[in-house]
DNA sequence: AAGCATAGGATTATCGATTGCGCAATATAT
DNA sequence: ATATATTGCGCAATCGATAATCCTATGCTT
């Protein structure tokens, strides 16, 4: 049942060479003539010769594979993003291991250390919202493993990141709002302060000061932008004396518990309030009615962080210079905030 | 800067003992003293002694980790299936290497090389709608490795799987709409007759029937069942000259796509067309009306893939008999399909 | 006190692929 | 024809962890 697997001895043996020669041949290096190449190559495909990556990654010290941590790969976000990794790993002979951390720091940190243990290349990592404490991407880099961020990241840990501007993105929805005549707008930020949730809120801030319209605290929401909360927070402002006209929520979930919220009272979107959101996942597209979002270009972000990891990995030796790549944000207006036609 | 990792002989050197006996040390093997394991664990404290995987993968010949093969993680019945497996394995030390397929045969064959030369210790699978030939899984069986097909499997490969009952769900759901006062029910399926969409017309055909309702071909449309072939399909279904006054959908991306071409002619639903689909994929309960679906408990099928993986594993030597386990599906009833209160 | 058991480790080979170094045989130069 | 290059490949060590086998002091028995 078990076949016993070939492995180049086994080759070599048949054909009274050595196993040095063996492997050189398969690698196509240049001091072996082509008549033992061939030769090589033709047994090997006889004895269905297998190549055992791992005693490979064992000698050679890489194992040819970068880890992938996300908080969850059930959001096309995040899919879109490990896709675009591995549209420019595989072209590198990379393969990829994906992880996710269900947003528990826990789980973040042993996933890390399970990757370490794995001896991967490299690693690229939106980390968990709860993450506070970044002594285990510490280790990685201390390791020499190139460590790349995307989306979240900690601007202490001073490693490459690949972000959207999640300013200007913010910024850009809220402008398109008032545009749209909204003069009392409330936005859902995150309790957690994690950059792109500053950032968002940096962006609303600033468009609306930019447009002349007051900040007011109490149309600002935290919450942990699920459903639920978003929900609960549109429930809240509705009590307010004046209830707003406009929302921007910082999560597509939270944006989704709004509308349902307003369902509810049968305010109409967008005509009583508008909504826009963040990151454009698929459903975003087919609730009633559809909501308008800043799309995040999640795949060109999986490739920027892949290019990164192998510019980092040939720079070795040489001392690399973490970079940060910002992509710019599209909105995509659709019905949920258009009130002019 | 790239600290110099630290092997169990680092540690035996600083203890004045044998590597052998740290790796004992560290196994927490019986004939070692627990005064050399304490001093062991605190110099590999000392020292930041990280195990090497891969050394110790190449020497017992296993990886202890399962490699998984989806069509793409980003769908929550997948996604949800893959956390399913996690949960499992972890507890029983083994990682998870996610590799998707994208649905295409070519990357499906090059995933499971990859996957074997990564040696990993079995694979649990869903192939991709394109594939017609399993030679490629065949190869994992002949390998010794185990192999645990999900949702979509191949019965000729005489393998486990892993899978809901289809046909019970689409007779359960086709039942629903007739309850509903439904008499001329359309049915989406899929032009690749793989398992899964065979049952799922047979479980149709069969509550048609039993209900002393007629099978029309001409209700029955074949595609690819994404959302523009779901409009289209409607479109078609529109034209017929007695149109439908239901719709099961094999996939919810093809009921999207029906719901839309709908709106368009501004038929109601459920009144004038009601719509039932299979697999709850989050957006289900966000559209308007939200879609009435099939829940396939899909933690639960990773939870049982990984669990018959566990079982294979340790039985090893004496013969494996593949079995297949069939879980019941559940319906989630919502307002797409909701005629009578 | 001689004989045997046992605890606690040391030796050494092994997993499969890779590579620096060395060496023989052939080719080229002068 | 002698000296030097070049071609083609073998030798042996190495990556880090592990396990089968073997040793050597003690401890225990009668």
């Amino acid at each position: 049942m078990k076949t016993e697997k070939t492995t180049i001895h086994d080759i070599a043996r048949h054909l009274n060479i050595t196993a040095s020669t063996v492997s050189r041949a398969l690698k196509d290096h240049p001091k072996i003539s082509s008549e033992t190449k061939k030769a090589v190559h033709k047994t090997a495909q006889k004895l269905n010769y297998q190549p055992n990556h791992i005693a490979a990654a064992l000698r050679n010290g890489k194992s040819n594979i970068i880890g992938i941590i996300v908080p969850t790969v059930d959001r096309s976000f995040f899919s879109s993003v490990v896709r675009g990794i591995e549209e420019i790993a595989n072209t590198a002979k990379y393969n990829v291991m994906i992880c996710q951390t269900y947003d528990n720091f826990e789980k973040e940190v042993s996933t890390v250390e399970a990757l370490l243990n794995a001896r991967v290349d490299g690693i690229i990592v939106s980390h968990a919202k709860e993450t506070l404490n970044f002594d285990h991407f510490l280790k990685v880099k201390e390791r020499g493993i190139p460590l790349i961020m995307f989306d979240r990241y900690n601007d202490e840990l001073e490693v490459s990141n690949v972000v959207i501007d999640d300013f200007l993105g913010a910024y850009k929805v809220t402008e398109h709002l008032i545009q749209q005549g909204c003069k009392r707008i409330a936005h859902f930020t995150n309790t957690r302060k994690i950059s792109i949730f500053k950032d968002r809120l940096r962006g609303y801030r600033e468009a609306l000061a930019d447009n002349g319209l007051p900040y007011a605290d109490e149309l600002v929401v935290e919450s942990n932008l699920q459903q639920e909360d978003g929900k609960a927070g549109m429930q809240h402002l509705l009590t307010l004396k004046e209830i707003p006209d406009g929302l921007f929520s910082a999560s597509a979930m939270g944006a989704l518990g709004a509308m349902e919220a307003l369902k509810e009272r049968n305010l109409r979107i967008p005509e009583d309030v508008a909504i826009v959101t963040f990151s454009n996942e698929t459903f975003t597209s087919v609730t009633e009615p559809p909501l308008t979002t800043v799309d995040q270009h999640s795949m060109r972000i999986g490739n920027a962080a892949a290019e990164i990891f192998l510019e980092e990995i040939n720079a070795r030796e040489r001392k690399f210079i973490p970079q940060k790549i910002v992509l710019k944000p599209e909105l995509i207006i659709r019905r949920s905030s258009l009130r002019k036609k």
